[in-house]
DNA sequence: AACAATATATACCATTCAGTATAGATTTTT
DNA sequence: AAAAATCTATACTGAATGGTATATATTGTT
């Protein structure tokens, strides 16, 4: 069982992370805090020794959810291929997976610590590191199973895979519209099968 | 002749401009401005009603810089393909284009106002149309001289093109890596070769 | 149930925030 | 060059900022 007091500093971070990341770290007041959690500042200074450990838990904590997710997608059985596409139809509907976390997580924080906050920007860009990573692990998988082959390495290929996902992300938060998201991920769906062979 | 008092105002925001597009907008304070240009706020509130309509031109600033630059790729001699081409090749370097500004203002402002101000977020999104609106023109001018045909409409394949150059944009500063602008934006010179024709 | 440990609420701090009134300086016009 | 118009510096608001000291509740342990 857990004690009163780590469920409230849990409590806490599901609350204050999608106020983070909406708002950005200065743009969010210990107030907007308090506010969003019925707490008061002398729980949320208990809790955490300043406002910038809290925005780092907050977003921490989205980027769990992220990666987590993407786990999932890939884990799937079945072949490399199968499980490409698997996260390719989760980013069709990640404007829908990242409304309760108020956006991208990445690149909400990123943007917005890239001049602001020196840990919250390493912090984002080491997510994307991760999530290349991943997905190069399934292109490497399909190499090896002689499934498919690449024109480039496995983690290039990865990189520009994201990168177009990412745009289609970016594009869908900037212009409100999720035809991005569908119409560049579902392209990408058709590039990818010409591309590999 | 410009008058003194339109000079400062030019002086202004073309100081202001940077400071914006990097801090944010509620990242930017007011005596950030006066550090920054070496006046005080007495000049800048006889200039500006307030800090939104300073952020409002600094934004369209560093807006008409990029869609300059764009109609200036896009205009030069030569078939539609050449001026997409030359397009691409500036967007390779978009990274230093953009240094002087603080980085994409579509970008930085787009995702910075999204949660925080109304205008200037729509301000963002606009601009995005319309440069879509701009190279969607030079893909019709190459249908209508049977140069070559689209899978899609004009506007269809302009908006999936500038998605890609978005993603990696969006990439290359969340990482401060400009291999991302490089590379995905040298791929997309092979993929729409392959796609055209 | 009583005590110790911990967690939260309250009231406060100095500082910074955007914005303003006004006086003085500088242009522009006559 | 004098007068009118405009621009800028100074000093100041009240409100909000992140953070803290301390008193009061609320836990967990014996």
């Amino acid at each position: 069982m857990s004690t009163k007091a780590e469920r409230t500093t849990a409590y806490i971070i599901e609350t204050v992370a999608p106020v983070f990341n909406k708002h950005g770290y200065i743009g969010t007041s210990m107030s907007d805090l308090t506010d969003a959690t019925n707490l008061t500042k002398g729980a949320l200074y208990g809790n955490f020794e300043n406002k910038e450990a809290l925005a780092l838990s907050a977003f921490e904590y989205n980027r769990n959810l992220l990666l987590n997710a993407i786990d999932e997608h890939l884990s799937i059985k079945g072949k490399a291929m199968d499980r490409i596409e698997n996260l390719i139809e989760f980013y069709k509907k990640y404007d829908i997976f990242t409304m309760t976390m108020g956006g991208c997580p990445i690149l909400n924080v990123g943007i917005d610590a890239q001049h602001n906050n020196r840990l919250l920007a390493a912090a984002a860009k080491e997510t994307i590191k991760e999530i290349e990573g991943k997905i190069a692990l399934i292109f490497e998988s399909g190499i090896n199973n002689g499934e498919f082959k690449l024109p480039v390495t496995p983690l290039q290929f990865s990189k520009q895979l994201f990168t177009i996902i990412q745009g289609s992300i970016a594009m869908a938060t900037l212009t409100k519209d999720r035809k991005y998201l569908l119409n560049t991920v579902t392209y990408l769906d058709v590039l990818i099968k010409r591309e590999l062979k």
